[in-house]
RNA sequence: GGACGAUUAGCUCAGUGGUAGAGCGCUCCGUUCACAUCGGAGAGGCCACUGGUUCGAAUCCAGUAUCGUCCACCA
């Protein structure tokens, strides 16, 4: 216990900071006037990117100090050009930044890449708007050209006002590698795709029933469509001897097909394939009876006649009986010539003068007014489906092909497997973690009843599908294709149509080609995200170096959408996962629990709660009290709360400066007395459990443990005992006491900074006095080496 | 119809086999000495309910209820 003195002589480390207090701690901590030229100050140090390395040697105490360390890579959900960024996006940006920043002290090569996502329909609709608002004009009177150009100044204005938003935030993102779902390499990168699944009969067109946003004019997948209750009037006409059910009188002009259960014993007297002549809509038609299972007995009254045009399970038993199916409505809603006198009238308008006439000849039996009745809608802002069968291009998820690559395990080489089996087993193998695990049950069932994918959309703003064609007959346009009788809706073998179709990288050579108008879905390019960004198809250092990405982190909502089709493109096309671990944060509701958005009126602004409140407020809010997965609540009073303590850190240091001023620094603290190294002991079981919990991704349990351990064990226990103990104290105990204190700000401000950067650093740079960027907080050593795993 | 989650202090949420926790709010007291963006003290909970396992259950199991989310989609 005595030979604290006689270290402190012959310690190399030693030296004394006669430093004057720095007059900014006469006034309280004031993130507005700190927050900028700290960011400026990291971003021009060159450490946000992870070639930017500690050139020094072993003694050094630095975080990013070692040439050959292992990397720590991660990548940035894009967010989309539509706007500004809301509070998820600062969620995920504190997250990411929380294990960037931690990853980099303890010496990693951290890189974690930023970019923006193009996101097709949502920005597409959404310049659309403003044109029409603003000008009275649709992206039909601008042209293809004008209009994209439109939709690209807009992209930009968004992007840079996304960039700065993030930079406020805190986030230390190495922007040399700022990418863009549709910028240059992207494209390549999503032509390279495109073509290799297509020469692997991945990619096909097919004539299919898609939904149909007439309002937008372009199909959506089926992880787009958001279903919403209606109280619709629902029909009970007289189909012949049958009574059937509808919700949907106008689409039912064309119906020649009554089916029913096989073992419904009220219908038992009519066989598969009887014919009936019956009077109908438009005069008398002869209907066939078809026995399927698809029939719930139970409801209505069992018996359906079926659109196989405009409704999926109604073309799901057309493709069973091989049953003829005809357009009714077309792709803007108006009734097609079959609809006799009702032709050329929008479906709407039509409705009621159908059921009138539908009454007129005593068709109708009864009617259910208040019946409730799902409608599927565009939920990227669009209007009421309408399924079709069109002519897309689809992504076969259950075609068996030979995989050119693999370092999946449990999947060799050349091995043959689907997408799906693809998907399945990354996860399934335990290569891919999800993080709340029960989100993989929830994986593994959305891939079992995954149908093919459509990708192609009637988009101007997007990907342009890589296919030329070159026709060399007359045949008129996609839309018009009249569906064949008896034939698969599959065609794979689009050379024998007449025209010559070319599938590549670059625009074919030669006359008369001519692209695909379509584009592709936006989850295509976004699919490819964590090779595309790291140089793709290129066989780069950065792909080698960083790829598989170490940490995924998301919010569950877009578990689908985005991380399913990542796996699904990384496994395929790189034979590799595409990260070791997803995380799934739950999303920001407001104080209410209720989803913050426009219409309710109940955002909050993240840049708005950073101007009041500064950023590292901003942080802890969103870290503390938010369990992966479950959804949590934000409101202004918990950021305000969270800038007391960003105040509090603050006069810590300043006691503990103004207390020790004249007091030397130990690398190596020796406690005198038992209470010190008691207190010894408690820092260090504290710095190690939360080196645990923020490896765990356990980042809200590590945030509230330093909170409360700097307010309620540093500041109300500690600095108080140390009031009485500096004035009276022996010298021996005093001496150690400021040793202590000492190494506790400097352990809580580096184990503090991964969550609030800009607090810490700023204490550091007023106590510390670096004179070079190496002595930056940001790139000090974690304090901790290692800890044992659980 | 299927699956999952939640139910703990007034509010927001941690805890997940061993005597109930945090933040905010509330009450009282204090504060020229780092900080009123403060300190001290305190009130407040049969941990949704019913069974079971266990020496012991908020914690594990089964079921029920309420709320929420996702998936399916019955025309």
């Amino acid at each position: 216990m005595f030979f604290l003195t006689v270290r402190l002589l012959s310690t190399p480390f030693f030296c004394y900071h006669f430093k004057v207090l720095h007059e900014k701690f006469l006034k309280p901590y004031n993130p507005q006037e700190t927050e900028d030229h700290i960011y400026t100050l990291w971003e021009e140090s060159g450490f946000f990117k992870p070639e930017t390395r500690i050139n020094a040697d072993a003694e050094t105490r630095m975080g990013a100090d070692n040439q050959r360390a292992s990397a720590f890579s991660m990548l940035l959900p894009p967010p989309n050009v539509t706007g500004a960024l809301h509070m998820g996006h600062a969620a995920t940006a504190t997250i990411e930044d929380i294990m960037v920043r931690f990853h980099r002290m303890r010496g990693k090569k951290t890189l974690w890449v930023p970019g923006t996502d193009h996101a097709a329909i949502a920005t597409q609709s959404k310049v659309e708007e403003l044109l029409y608002q603003k000008e009275g004009k649709t992206r039909h009177d601008l042209g293809r050209d004008a209009f994209l150009a439109r939709v690209e100044e807009f992209a930009e204005t968004s992007r840079q006002g996304i960039i700065s938003q993030l930079k406020k935030m805190g986030a230390s993102l190495d922007w040399s590698r700022l990418a863009f779902t549709l910028d240059e390499a992207r494209s390549r990168a999503v032509r390279s795709a495109f073509t290799r699944m297509y020469h692997d009969g991945l990619i096909y067109q097919g004539h299919r029933i898609v939904n149909w946003d007439p309002k937008l004019q372009t199909t959506v997948s089926d992880d787009e469509v958001e279903w919403k209750e209606e109280a619709a009037p629902f029909y009970y006409l007289k189909y012949g001897p049958f009574v059937i059910g509808t919700a949907r009188p106008e689409t039912k002009f064309g119906d020649k097909y009554v089916v029913v259960h096989p073992k419904d014993a009220r219908y038992a007297n009519y066989a598969h394939g009887e014919r009936i002549p019956l009077e109908w809509i438009n005069g008398r038609i002869t209907a066939t009876v078809i026995k399927d299972e698809a029939i719930e007995m139970e409801f209505g009254t069992g018996a359906m006649t079926i659109t196989p045009w405009h409704d999926t399970t109604d073309f799901e038993i057309a493709e069973r009986h091989k049953l003829e199916r005809e357009q009714i409505i077309d792709e803007r809603g108006t009734l097609l010539p079959i609809a006799g006198e009702f032709a050329g009238m929008h479906i709407k308008k039509a409705r009621t003068l159908i059921v009138e006439k539908l009454r007129g000849k005593d068709l109708i039996e009864r009617t259910d007014e208040r019946y409730l009745h799902r409608i599927a809608t565009n939920s990227r802002g669009g209007g009421v489906i309408e399924p079709q069968i069109k002519k897309q291009w689809f992504v076969a998820v259950n075609k068996r092909f030979r995989i050119q690559e693999s370092r999946i395990k449990n999947i060799e080489k050349g091995q043959e497997v689907t997408l799906k089996e693809l998907m399945r087993t990354a996860v399934a193998n335990g290569q891919i973690k999800i993080i709340p695990e029960r989100f993989a049950k929830i994986y593994f069932h959305w891939i079992d009843r995954l149908r093919d994918w459509c990708i192609s959309r009637q988009l101007w703003y997007g990907h342009r599908i890589p296919v030329w064609y070159r026709r060399t007959d007359t045949r008129t346009g996609i839309s018009n294709f009249q569906f064949p009788i008896f034939k698969q809706a599959q065609n794979p073998n689009p050379q024998n149509t007449g025209e010559e179709v070319y599938v590549g990288i670059e625009t074919p050579k030669g006359d008369g080609w001519e692209q695909d108008p379509d584009t592709l879905d936006t989850w295509f390019s976004s699919g490819l995200w964590t090779f595309s960004t790291l140089g793709w198809p290129a066989q780069t250092k950065d792909l080698e170096r960083y790829h598989p990405t170490d940490v995924l982190d998301t919010g569950y909502d877009i578990l689908f959408f985005w991380v399913a089709r990542m796996i699904l493109m990384s496994t395929y096309l790189v034979g590799d996962i595409p990260f070791r671990t997803v995380y799934l944060h739950g999303l920001v509701r407001d104080e209410g629990g209720k989803k913050m958005s426009k219409s309710l009126g109940n955002i909050i602004d993240p840049v708005e709660m950073i101007e009041k409140y500064g950023a590292d407020a901003m942080r802890l809010s969103l870290i503390v009290g938010t369990a992966p997965g479950n959804d949590s609540r934000i409101s202004e009073n918990k950021i305000k709360g969270y800038k007391h303590f960003s105040n509090k850190l603050w006069n810590i240091a300043r006691f503990i400066m103004e207390h020790t001023a004249d007091a030397p620094y130990e690398e190596h603290f020796t406690a005198y007395g038992t209470r010190d190294a008691e207190l010894w002991k408690e820092l260090h079981a504290l710095l190690e459990d939360i080196t645990d919990d923020i490896l765990e991704c356990r980042f809200y349990l590590a945030a509230e443990k330093l909170y409360h351990y700097t307010w309620h064990t540093l500041a109300d226990r500690i600095l108080e005992e140390s009031k009485e103990l500096l004035k009276n104290g022996t010298p021996e105990a005093q001496r150690s006491r400021r040793q202590f204190l000492l190494y506790t700000l400097e352990k809580v401000l580096k184990s503090l900074h991964p969550f609030i950067p800009f607090v810490t650093e700023e204490i550091w740079q007023l106590w510390k006095q670096p004179a070079t960027k190496e002595e930056m907080l940001m790139v000090q050593k974690w304090p901790v080496a290692e800890v044992s795993n659980k």
